[in-house]
DNA sequence: GCTCTAGTGATTGTTAATGA
DNA sequence: TCATTAACAATCACTAGAGC
């Protein structure tokens, strides 16, 4: 039988992501919740979350009761004879605690319950990572990883990512063990990225279909859970045929980067982008008029704007600086699309000649300012001192540039810090100039 | 319609354990 | 020894519902 495998990144109470705050048992999510919550790595989303030792002879009854509702309604499978690591929301931790604090109106202190508990304490705690604890484990010696077992597979896959002018570029073989689809989700993408060497690729850049490599057709698309579920039953079959599993990956929006190549081989002297070297101070009014259009240097990153991205007009109407017959010739999406492929790493390797192009950068071609520059530039049109220059960690913690900005929703925004909806408008307002 | 109260979610405080 | 972390306890803030 198959069992939900508990994460300690979830809440035990009711499968909500403690990272993130979805709801697991509607939702999936590519949060790491493998990783115990604690005060370092908390989200804006879900500010707090508990980590709790369930040890079955020290807690009372009712939370006894509590911890073996949950296990039962969620089949996570704990055998609940053990002591047990899981972590709460606040929502779920708020009953939890009164479960304790109810038993203790008898009334012990809490101090004292706590001096009892360390005495009894000693179980199997040892697992550091305690995650998971399943019922197998139990049976089935101590072997460290028979938790994981009933419902981790490993699979075996040949990923071909595949542009989308349908030529396939590459092809590798790949082992993972994954329990759930989210896990799946990323290792692909952690193979994207490796494979591409575009860190910023994400999952709306391409879609995931799977299929027998000897088979016909274009796969299923491997979307949500009940694609998975039917991945899992295919995966067995194909294995148990010593057959191997397609995992094919096509790149979307393709097509306009190809065009986009070409233009920018046409001209590339007239279109310089300089995200991190422009020099501050006095070129910041210059910045702000630029549009944003780059020379192409490295494959795409961030092509995210497929789903999000802005209204042509919008976009025409920030390009005030720029040459009419440019705008004339690139539309604004595809102006979008010349900005998406602009890296920091070509920054780095181009810094001198870009230094010396300066006066090319300042004449004929916009830039994008860098994440520092252009919260300085909000903060001194706001008046605002520092203010915005604030969330400038936030932003580096999840490598946002300046080019990002008007795409981020507003969950984003606050993951990386930036909570007043006040704030999120500004910044987007100002952002839509670098699109 | 108002007030009171219980319930709930969220936050903060306290203490022991742990590691540098 | 000190700083950090985990675990638990206490408290605050808000809301809904009952009673008048």
């Amino acid at each position: 039988m198959v069992k939900k495998k508990y994460k300690i990144g979830t809440c035990f109470g009711c499968q909500k992501c403690l990272y993130c705050g979805i709801d697991l048992e509607k939702d999936i999510c590519k949060c790491k919740k493998a990783v115990k919550p604690t005060r370092k790595n908390r989200t804006v989303l879900v500010k707090n979350a508990f980590p709790r030792a369930f040890d079955p002879t020290t807690s009372n009854p009712k939370q006894f009761d509590f911890v073996k509702n949950k296990n039962e309604h969620f089949q996570y499978g704990y055998d609940l004879t053990k002591s047990i690591q899981f972590s709460l929301c606040t929502k779920c931790n708020s009953p939890y605690q009164r479960l304790s604090n109810s038993s203790n109106l008898t009334r012990k202190t809490g101090r004292t319950k706590r001096a009892e508990t360390t005495e009894v304490i000693d179980l199997e705690t040892g697992s550091s990572e305690v995650s998971t604890v399943t019922q197998s484990e139990s049976k089935h010696n101590d072997s460290e990883n028979d938790d994981d077992d009933e419902l981790e597979m490993e699979i075996d896959y040949k990923l071909v990512i595949k542009q989308a002018d349908g030529s396939a570029l590459l092809a590798k073989n790949y082992s993972v063990t994954i329990s759930e689809l989210d896990e799946f989700l990323l290792a692909i993408q952690n193979n994207i990225t490796a494979l591409l060497k575009d860190d910023e690729i994400n999952a709306n850049d391409y879609n995931i279909s799977f299929k027998s490599e000897k088979a016909q057709g274009a796969g299923t698309l491997l979307v949500d859970v009940c694609d998975f579920k039917n991945f899992r039953l295919e995966y067995v079959k194909l294995a148990a045929a010593k057959r191997t599993m397609l995992i094919l990956v096509t790149m979307k929006k393709k097509e306009k980067l190809v065009k986009r190549k070409k233009k920018e081989s046409n001209s590339d002297d007239e279109e310089i982008i300089c995200d991190e070297l422009i020099p501050k101070g006095g070129n910041s009014n210059k910045i702000l008029k630029l549009n944003g259009l780059a020379t192409v240097k490295e494959p795409p990153t961030h092509p995210s704007f497929g789903y999000t991205h802005p209204s042509k007009n919008r976009s025409q109407s920030n390009l005030p600086q720029f040459s009419n017959n440019v705008q004339d010739l690139i539309n604004p999406i595809f102006s979008t699309l010349l900005q998406a492929l602009v890296t920091p790493h070509f920054l780095q390797q181009s810094s001198s000649s870009l230094t010396s192009n300066n006066s090319i950068v300042s004449q004929s071609s916009q830039s994008i300012p860098s994440m520092a520059e252009f919260l300085r530039q909000i903060d001194e049109a706001e008046k605002t001192e520092d203010y915005y220059f604030n969330f400038l960690e936030g932003f580096e913690k999840q490598r946002i540039r300046v080019k990002h900005l008007s795409k981020l929703n507003d969950t984003q925004f606050e993951i990386c810090g930036v909570t007043a909806v006040g704030d999120i408008e500004t910044i987007r307002e100002v952002a839509q100039k670098y699109k």
